[in-house]
DNA sequence: CGTTTTGTTTCAGA
DNA sequence: GTCTGAAACAAAAC
C-alpha cells in the first residue's frame, strides 16, 4: 500500500474519533483496547499512526496488507479488530508496533509526498548529494520520498521520460526539478483516482504491453539495487547518457 | 493454475 | 563498519 491509500485510511478513520471501542483484538504486543478511544489516526509515507487513549500504534501493510469496515474477509483472521456499537474495523496480515509519543513527534513530514509540509527544495537537496545513485532506486527511498512505492515510481519516470537506471547525476538540473515536481503531483492524481476507484485505468506504464505514446512493446526489468521491477518504454525513455 | 507482486526487516556472510 | 542476498512474512491479481 502506497502513501495516498494511508491519507484515505485515515480519513475514513475520523468518523470513529473519540468514539469508545466495546471490544477488542489486539496482537500480544499491545495493552488491550476495550474501553478505549482512537483519539486521531495521521500518516507518514506508509506508516499509519493510530493513537488511542493508551497507546500509539504504527501499522505498516507491507505488500499485501488490507483494512476493512464492517466488511471482514471470510477465513481470514484479523491481526487487529476494532468492535464499535455498530461498526467494526479489521486489519490483516500487516506489521503493527506499539510506538512511543518521542516516536510519533520524530516524523520529519517535509518528506512525505503527501504532507501540507512536504519540501519539494529538501527533496532537490537529497539528489544532490546521490549522484551515482540510480532513479528507479532514489525514488523508493522512503526518506527522501516517503510514500512513494512501486507503481508511483514506473508512473513518475514515464512521466519524466526517464529510463529507470539513469544516474541522478546524469540528469539536468531541470530534469532533477521535473523529477521531485512529479513526485509530488502523481501521488495526488493517484490519491484522486484511488478515490474513485480508478487508479489502474490511469496506469500509463505499470503493467502495459504497448507504449501508449508510440507503442513499443513495454521492457519489465529488475532495476538498480533494490531489483525491483520497472516497465519503461525502450524508446520514450531512453538510457542516459 | 502457477507466477507475480502497491514492502520492509533481519541476519548471515563477504 | 558496510554491503549484498536470501529468508520471512503472506495473499490477491494476473
Amino acid at each position: 500500500m502506497e502513501g495516498p491509500s494511508l491519507v484515505i485510511a485515515t480519513e475514513e478513520f475520523t468518523p470513529f474519533y473519540k468514539k469508545r471501542i466495546s471490544s477488542s483484538v489486539v496482537p500480544q504486543s499491545m495493552k488491550s483496547l476495550d474501553g478505549k478511544k482512537l483519539l486521531k489516526a495521521e500518516s507518514w509515507g506508509k506508516h499509519l499512526l493510530l493513537f488511542f487513549s493508551n497507546q500509539i500504534i504504527r501499522i505498516h501493510f507491507l505488500m499485501f496488507g488490507s483494512y476493512r469496515i464492517n466488511n471482514p474477509r471470510e477465513n481470514r483472521i484479523p491481526k487487529l479488530q476494532l468492535n464499535y456499537k455498530n461498526d467494526s474495523i479489521f486489519f490483516y496480515s500487516c506489521a503493527i508496533r506499539v510506538i512511543s509519543e518521542e516516536d510519533a513527534e520524530a516524523y520529519d513530514h517535509s518528506v512525505d509526498l503527501m504532507s501540507k509540509e512536504w519540501s519539494h527544495k529538501k527533496a532537490l537537496k537529497s539528489l544532490r548529494n546521490l549522484p551515482e545513485a540510480y532513479v528507479c532506486d532514489v525514488l523508493m527511498d522512503q526518506e527522501i520520498f516517503s510514500g512513494l512505492g512501486n507503481i508511483m515510481k514506473n508512473e513518475i519516470l514515464f512521466r519524466c521520460k526517464l529510463h529507470p537506471e539513469t544516474k541522478v547525476g546524469d540528469l539536468s538540473s531541470r530534469e532533477q526539478n521535473q523529477l521531485v515536481k512529479e513526485a509530488k503531483n502523481y501521488a495526488h492524481d493517484f490519491y484522486d483516482w484511488k478515490k474513485i476507484n480508478q487508479l489502474k485505468r490511469h496506469w500509463l506504464i505499470m503493467r502495459k504491453k504497448k507504449c501508449p505514446v508510440c507503442g513499443r512493446t513495454v521492457i519489465k526489468k529488475a532495476t538498480g539495487k533494490l531489483k525491483r521491477l520497472s516497465h519503461f518504454c525502450p524508446r520514450c525513455q531512453k538510457k542516459f547518457p
